[in-house]
DNA sequence: CATAAACGTTCGGAAATGTCGAACAGAGTA
DNA sequence: TACTCTGTTCGACATTTCCGAACGTTTATG
């Protein structure tokens, strides 16, 4: 269920770097010799490694031990750019935030899997959302299913045979069949309900977000503590910001 | 002025992937070909290492060109974090765009450049300025200049032969006395004052950041038009801010 | 205080792999 | 249809990376 690297036709040692890159964002801070026994290599391998990071300014020495560097800051800026384009997709985001006075965000499809983009929890103005920027399996989050119900059947059998269906909880559907049963109930009321599938004792509503085209740009929702989440009352103000994000495309 | 990769023991192949990573990251979209011709190597190289990048999920295919992807933004998240765990430094970059109703913003030094972590325009809630994760030479801005001020001669001079003190505007400081100058008058008076020095025709007021043990935590300034700004009301603003992050050290 | 352990660093050699250029396929254009 | 521009694959050479051992330094431990 993982690529191994070099079986593909790429570059081992470019892999090895991202994997270098990879261990100290997992982390905070990490030595030569930590990082050479995560990934199984020599010391002086992971040295060099480490060595052309940082001449290249890409990670920093603090404390004796080499953490990520504020370049990469400005790559994940760069990277969110084509979102922050519609400025229409974040302010609806805290509108929703704001309406319903619990949690919204805002999700994209890369590589099948959902990713945030957008967080907030309304008028609070929570600074810097941690979750920003964390990968999760489409399916097990409200966003993400109603993604997922959107995409053709052949994308959803070759995003399952990439990530097959990992359970979070013990709510997270793991099954096809009962996946795909969900899928059809998503499509049928428009919305998707995420029942402690990701996390225990937190309920959410999302809605799909569509270009005018009818192409998936990505996944609005909301979520709180279950008695804070009523799914009926909450649909269609997320259908409704879906829409709204669908019909600023047009005039921009 | 610019390292030259490989001649400083470097992994050639891995900096040649951090290049292929900027090139993408400095532009909205390259193709194969494109990021060949700017890194004057072979395409079926370039290819090599946009397949490699693809394959781990770093990049992204968009409209047929290659683009960075949102994992960069997760990467970034977690470079940050270091900052984010110390609260009240974003909040006080908020309160001081508020109290003074124009721009507020912390910079941190790294690799001796100063990068900009956080930003606020004040009640607007401006969502995502673009100009976080910016890199820019300390010489050329004031909280940039304010750390600067606080820095041992021996690491200013370091910092100069690595970058030396490049021009943004007619106003930057080009010359090395001046700067020591200016960096006397910095000390005598606690703040610093950038007039037009990075952007014709806007004037900032910074103050350094220091933990408790009296090291550079990082810069914050306030900056407008210059009719806007005005440094003998606003300078005390700045330090008050400043001091104030150096107690909450104390109790965090 | 002396000794041991752990860390980061440097170095050469052998093996693996990245790089190139040419050739191929496909899309878009004249 | 022919042309040009993409992105892609392939093989062979030469360059590199990688390892392991050894070194110098720092931090723990007796």
């Amino acid at each position: 269920m993982r690529e191994d690297a070099a079986t593909g036709g790429g570059l081992s040692t470019g892999d090895r770097l991202l994997s270098v890159i990879e261990v100290l964002g997992s982390q905070d801070g990490a030595g030569v010799t930590e990082v050479a026994d995560q990934l199984e290599i020599a010391k002086s391998t992971a040295h060099a490694h480490l060595r052309t990071l940082y001449d290249r300014g890409y990670i920093v020495k603090r404390d004796g031990t080499y953490h990520l560097g504020l370049r990469f800051l400005q790559l994940g800026q760069a990277a969110k750019q084509p979102w922050d384009e519609y400025s229409f997709i974040e302010e609806k985001v805290e509108e929703l935030a704001d309406e319903s006075e619990i949690r919204a965000q805002f999700l994209a499809p890369e590589h099948d899997e959902a990713v945030y983009v957008y967080r907030s929890t309304g008028r609070h103005s929570v600074p810097t959302d941690s979750r920003v920027g964390v990968r999760i399996p489409m399916h097990s989050v409200a966003a993400g299913k109603a993604m997922l119900a959107q995409f053709p059947g052949d994308r959803v059998d070759a995003l399952i045979d990439r990530h097959g269906l990992p359970a979070r909880t013990d709510e997270t559907i793991t099954d096809r069949a009962e996946l795909d049963a969900a899928l059809e109930r998503i499509r049928e009321r428009g919305y998707a309900i995420n029942e402690g599938e990701s996390w225990e004792g937190v309920r959410a509503v999302g809605a799909p977000v569509l270009t005018p085209d009818g192409d998936v740009f990505g996944g609005l929702s909301v979520s709180g503590s279950p008695h804070r989440v009523d799914p009926e009352g909450l649909a269609d103000l997320v259908m409704g910001a879906a829409n709204e994000i669908k019909l600023e495309f047009q005039y921009e």
